[in-house]
DNA sequence: CATAATATGTAACCATTGTCAACATAATAC
DNA sequence: GTATTATGTTGACAATGGTTACATATTATG
């Protein structure tokens, strides 16, 4: 659970702060979380954070761009497949993007909060978000060098199939999703949610 | 923009401080006002707000309460135009939620926040959330009594409609929108806004 | 080993904020 | 007109929590 190098005192507090961060807000369910209770957790002082962040904000910028990274990288592996179709990848970054939501909630609403809103401050979050993106674009465009969706704008679909995948994955972790749906089953089953997110994604219209 | 009857100090305390509390949360682009502000606002002592409420979360609630009935008339007009097709009906009612949404942020947010999250306690929030979701059931089923959707589970249709909208609106709100398909203009403009949902939704896949 | 650089701890400040108790006043009922 | 209730105010408490200044401990370096 613990980092990797102990080099000094804590170690690797920075990156344990990071961790510790997405792990309260997983928790709580919103984005908040204080300086004291992660330094708590992580038994050190509450100002020892202020030797790694500036205030309060980088360390949620800081795990925001962990979680456009980590988003990044699971979407990328699945581009870069080439034993996939490109209607095969388009479908499994869907379902690897609820995936991710719904195991690094933590990560993911950190990403998307308000106080990370004002992109021109934070410029290498953005860059992060994008290349996320991109990863999406790709599959869409390839799926029309294959004549699928044919006469769809390629940026409306790109558009399309994030949003229904960002609002599966918000409404699950807002417990909004009807029992019908889940079953009764817990969605925390990584497999079980990929089957039915699939499921979701094959449906019409 | 005040209310409507004047009949004691303030008039409808009560019904003032929902109305700022969306207020304030459209401002701050997240879920968080101080009882204090709503008060100072609406020139009153913050602990008049204790009159009308046991305490914030019951104001939270309020807020979220007045939300979902706000959509579920808007999705009920759709509905019970007698006018409109099925398919007719269920675009529109799409179109109708994000434009919901982004005219009522403040409301929105506070419809899905993890405070309300546990629906138990809160009874007649989620009979007021059941009901808006009923209004594009109802159009599913009727989309499939044409025919349309055919080998689709009802459920899993409405689920994904709901899910694009969902998804479209929250992207909107936190401004995560691509340039390119806002194309510089601003999605303030109701119109605007509606005719760009309407090719998102008309997109494939 | 001495010294500089780095990382963490101590102590305190101070603004914010939810909540409560006691009191005051306006609206309504009888 | 007086009692009653609804509504709003005053004043205060206690907890929270971000931030800073300064002291101390640890490690790296030569």
């Amino acid at each position: 659970m613990r980092k990797a190098k102990i080099t000094y005192h804590h170690g690797d507090l920075r990156n344990a702060l990071i961790t510790e961060a997405a792990r309260t807000i997983q928790a709580r369910g919103n984005v908040e979380f204080t300086i004291r209770d992660l330094a708590g957790a992580l038994k050190v002082t509450h100002t020892a954070a202020y030797r790694h962040f500036a205030n309060k904000t980088a360390i949620l910028a800081a795990v925001a761009y962990r979680g456009f990274e980590l988003l990044r990288a699971n979407l990328a592996a699945i581009d870069s497949d080439s034993t996939l179709a490109p209607r095969e990848k388009l479908n499994d970054q869907g379902v690897a993007y609820v995936v991710f939501a719904v195991q690094n909630p933590g990560y993911f609403r950190a990403m998307f909060h308000a106080d990370l809103r004002d992109k021109k401050t934070l410029p290498e979050l953005a860059v992060a978000a994008q290349a996320a993106y991109d990863c999406l674009a790709r599959a869409v465009v390839a799926c029309q060098q294959q004549k699928l969706f044919k006469g769809h704008r390629a940026d409306l679909v790109t558009l399309k199939a994030w949003a229904v995948v960002h609002g599966l994955a918000f409404l699950t972790l807002d417990g909004q999703l009807p029992d019908v749906l889940t079953g009764g089953r817990d969605t925390a089953s990584s497999s079980t949610l990929a089957a039915m997110v699939a499921a979701v994604l094959a449906s019409a219209p």
